[in-house]
DNA sequence: ATGGCCGCCCTAGGCGGA
């Protein structure tokens, strides 16, 4: 008899960028153990299939998963302790690159995303990274919207999107305006995705907009925890038809001050299905 | 005080991150 409900009354989410899971398999176990997510999608991996450290996870209770690594850069994952069914991917920018993941739990479709960051000029011309990022929202868009072919029916959105949107999803809206991650273009670009579909950003149904959020903060701070000057860049969206049903979503800040940490913290959402 | 640092890769400086 199994333990494990294939139909669980609420659905725990998280999303987390571990920038390489190889690296950082110890933490990953402790946000497990602690906090019990029933799916948590990773991204920047940076780990090909073969290498992926599967043995920890399968031992905590993880047996299901959906990875798509490469060697060196990128790559997502999504663990899982309900039984999941692998929805494939797709080719975004059709760069054969590991950015995007998606799979079926408990009957909602979980989309694990890596956006592209960037690079360091704001300009399309002149900073194909820049580029690259706006092609890849565009895409999204039109993947999730009228005209594309994504999966209907519930959804939750989840990954490193690397945009902080609102005001005070960074640490300072004046000084971030012509900073990647924080500039007008990228955050219309972002909003037009989100209105594909009309998705929620979950962080901002129990924190309000005035409200500092934020989900990364750099390594090169001395002291992160006294500097904080974050970014949100990490998102968990649902589907309006689970917006009934969404209970909580949790930053956990404490796991940017564990040992040897990810510039990100997990993000966490709990969703009544 | 947006750089201060990270992790990756054919081990060492270059690339990418954001």
């Amino acid at each position: 008899m199994s333990i494990v409900p294939t139909s669980p009354a609420s659905l725990r989410v998280a999303t987390w960028n571990i920038n390489s899971v190889r690296l950082r398999e110890g933490i990953v176990l402790r946000f497990l153990a602690e906090h019990a997510p029933d799916v948590l999608c990773l991204q920047e991996t940076k780990s090909p299939d073969a290498a992926f450290p599967h043995a920890g996870f399968e031992a905590a209770g993880y047996v299901h998963r959906h990875v798509r690594g490469e060697k060196g850069y990128n790559g997502v994952a999504i663990l899982s302790r309900l039984p999941l069914e692998p929805v494939d991917h797709r080719d975004f920018c059709a760069k054969g690159d590991c950015r995007h993941v998606a799979a079926r739990v408990g009957g909602v479709t979980v989309h694990n995303f890596y956006v592209p960051a960037g690079g360091d000029v704001a300009d399309r011309e002149a900073n194909p990274k820049f580029a690259h990022k706006l092609d890849f929202l565009a895409e999204m868009r039109d993947w999730f919207g009228p005209g594309g072919d994504a999966p209907g029916g519930p959804s939750i959105l989840v990954g490193d999107l690397n945009i902080a949107p609102g005001e005070h999803d960074v640490w300072s809206h004046r000084q971030l305006l012509k900073v990647v991650s924080h500039t007008p273009v990228e955050v219309e670009a972002l909003e037009a995705v989100r209105a594909s579909r009309d998705w929620v950003d979950t962080a901002r149904e129990f924190v309000p907009p005035e409200e500092k959020a934020y989900s990364w903060w750099s390594y090169r701070s001395k002291d992160w925890r006294a500097a904080d000057k974050g970014r949100r860049l990490d998102h968990v969206w649902i589907t309006p038809d689970l917006r009934a049903g969404l209970r909580s979503c949790e930053t956990v800040r404490d796991a940017r001050g564990w040992g040897k940490p990810s510039d990100h913290a997990p993000v966490m959402a709990v969703v009544a299905v």
